[in-house]
DNA sequence: CCAATACATTCGTCAATGCGTATAAGTGAG
DNA sequence: CTCACTTATACGCATTGACGAATGTATTGG
């Protein structure tokens, strides 16, 4: 329970979990979107990680972050609560703008050309693509 | 945003929003209840106030705390929800209920003898008494 | 096998945080 | 004013965590 708010307790993570909401993400789109230096944003997913909070899959070369609700249902209403509070952030919202700018147009930013777009529960699709 | 989610990030700090609740307890409670040094107490006490969850009240000798809910509607949401993940942990109800004995038979615990009990919004007694 | 790509981990440094001990500050009683 | 009592802060120390820089690992393509 400390271990879990602690892991919400950065502005990095909660940019990260924002973007991920409810679609699985590939991490070149956070370090594009995000900007430091990816060794950074790769640290913050693994302490995601470890506190349980997202998974990982590979695919290829690619490595996709989703959010799993914890087994506990305290935890998963507390963080269902969260992803709506990051919603309503404006900076949040910036953020999720640039991924589907980002993925819509992949060619027009060096490193993601042929980057996987985000997968909602399955579609093979970013919200807008 | 960031600060809120430290703020929750620690055990003793989560142990005393529980003890809290909805009630206005004093600090004498929380020692008591919660076995450690006294200023272990007050240092997480404070650092909860900084982080504006909760607030203080004099009353003579003796510091009341409670909750105050964010003025951010998003932040008040994931607070309660909290709250009501704490209070289905088994550790938590057991400091409840230590709260609950403590109150109603001060004599029993040397430093009680006077102390001011629990006050849930106005109603001068703690749940039991 | 070799180079390039996509992520992950390690290392050194620095700020933040938690703890125990000691001490200060605010209040009421005599 | 002095003392007892309740709570808060200051100090030294150890741990954690965030960062940049460098390096390591896995996968693909030639």
């Amino acid at each position: 329970m400390e271990r879990f708010f602690q892991a919400l307790g950065d502005n990095t993570r909660l940019r990260l979990l924002n973007l991920m909401g409810d679609q699985e993400i590939c991490v070149c789109y956070f370090v594009e979107i995000l900007g430091g230096p990816q060794p950074k944003i790769s640290r913050h997913l693994a302490y995601l990680r470890n506190a349980g909070i997202v998974s990982a899959r590979r695919e290829g070369k690619w490595m996709h972050y989703r959010i799993v609700m914890p087994p506990n249902i305290g935890a998963t209403q507390v963080l269902q609560q969260t992803l709506d509070w990051l919603r309503d952030e404006k900076a949040m919202q910036a953020d999720k703008a640039r991924l589907t700018k980002v993925c819509c147009s992949p060619a027009k930013y060096g490193l993601l050309e042929g980057a996987p777009p985000p997968i909602t529960v399955g579609k093979p699709s970013c919200e807008a693509c």
